[in-house]
DNA sequence: CACACCTATTCAAGAAGTTGACTGACAGAG
DNA sequence: CTCTGTCAGTCAACTTCTTGAATAGGTGTG
């Protein structure tokens, strides 16, 4: 259901294709929607239909031809509504890697971490196109600038909470990497 | 595929029915797997069939009679090999108020705020219980000690990673209202 | 004493999400 | 010159998840 709010929400930073969309979630929105290509297709299929969006083909000469979404008046009143009523269901989190060192004590410690520390690079990664993102954001100028003069905040107080959330994550390896190493210390 | 090992997780904490487990992953393990009811008995008829677990009748005499489930050597050794793995997929999370944040900037400011300010005393709720599940790990012993003698360590793990996500989480909700504040300041 | 909530689970239907393969042309690396 | 990768999608089959309701006695609230 709120597939389709990412969507419409995604369209705010103008026109794209399908195509563009799927990368647009793969760095950007995956971090709190994440969404399959195909998902992708049948919701943008679904939302032209219902009038929310409106799509135009573009013929390429050496590619496959793409169609181009915006967002028509409609889209935005109906995600403009969406976003003004207190959200139905809680955050879901779902972190395989927390089932596993809720079960871990029966793993051996070097296991555990090799583990935690795959996340750790993983996080890191991630906080790095996120700092990348931030800067193109920026444009040169400090935050203090860019949130009096921006004509929209909402893109870059998701992308905090994305990297306050991978950060929160690190700490929280370091967290277990000590632990297990003190208890494995132990007898 | 990973609820069947967030459930022989819940399972290693002791024999549990199908209801008890929905109460135990509504507390504790929906911070990292959320499932509903429906879900679990579904799992557990699974788990049964393949042997993971053990199913036993209990009478009762003025409720319902229920299915009393424990993990069995099949079901931990099953448990023990998925932890000693890598994940296969990443972290998801799925927050409808980031949408809504996303697109924020066309919905007035004292509704922003509103919905910012829910989400705060959400997670302070969920802090709070948080907070007496550890109370209750700890039975009066300091951190310390406890992560010495305990025989898991893994609940306690993971609780500190619920605890850290909701501090994050009020922190960014902190950070969104004050930047939301200036610029509603602002012409 | 009425009404709502708790225990304990099951059923059915539908929505949402996942997986994997297919098309077909071009661009760049080795 | 082959091979991999990118662009721009579509299709089908499948699994998982969500929603809502049914059952039925018992316990606590106002």
């Amino acid at each position: 259901m709120s597939l389709k709010y990412a969507v419409l929400a995604a369209l705010l930073e103008g026109e794209a294709s399908g195509y563009e969309l799927s990368k647009v979630f793969d760095v950007s929105l995956a971090n709190f929607w994440p969404s399959t290509p195909q998902q992708l297709y049948r919701e943008l299929e679904r939302l032209a239909e219902d009038g929310l969006i409106q799509a135009r083909v573009v013929q390429q000469e050496r590619r496959p031809n793409k169609r181009m979404f915006t967002l028509t008046e409609a889209g935005r009143a109906d995600l403009r509504a969406f976003s003004a009523t207190p959200p139905r269901r809680p955050t879901a989190i779902r972190d395989e890697l927390l089932i596993k060192i809720q079960a871990g004590d029966g793993v051996d410690p070097a296991t555990v971490r090799e583990l935690v520390e795959e996340r750790m690079s993983w996080a890191r990664g991630k906080l790095g196109r996120y700092q990348r993102v931030r800067e193109r954001l920026l444009a040169g100028r400090t935050e203090e600038e860019y949130l009096r003069e921006a004509d929209r905040v909402g893109p870059y107080l998701t992308l905090l909470a994305g990297i306050g959330f991978e950060e929160e994550n690190l700490r929280w390896c370091e967290r277990v990497l000590s632990v297990v190493a003190q208890r494995a210390a132990l007898p």
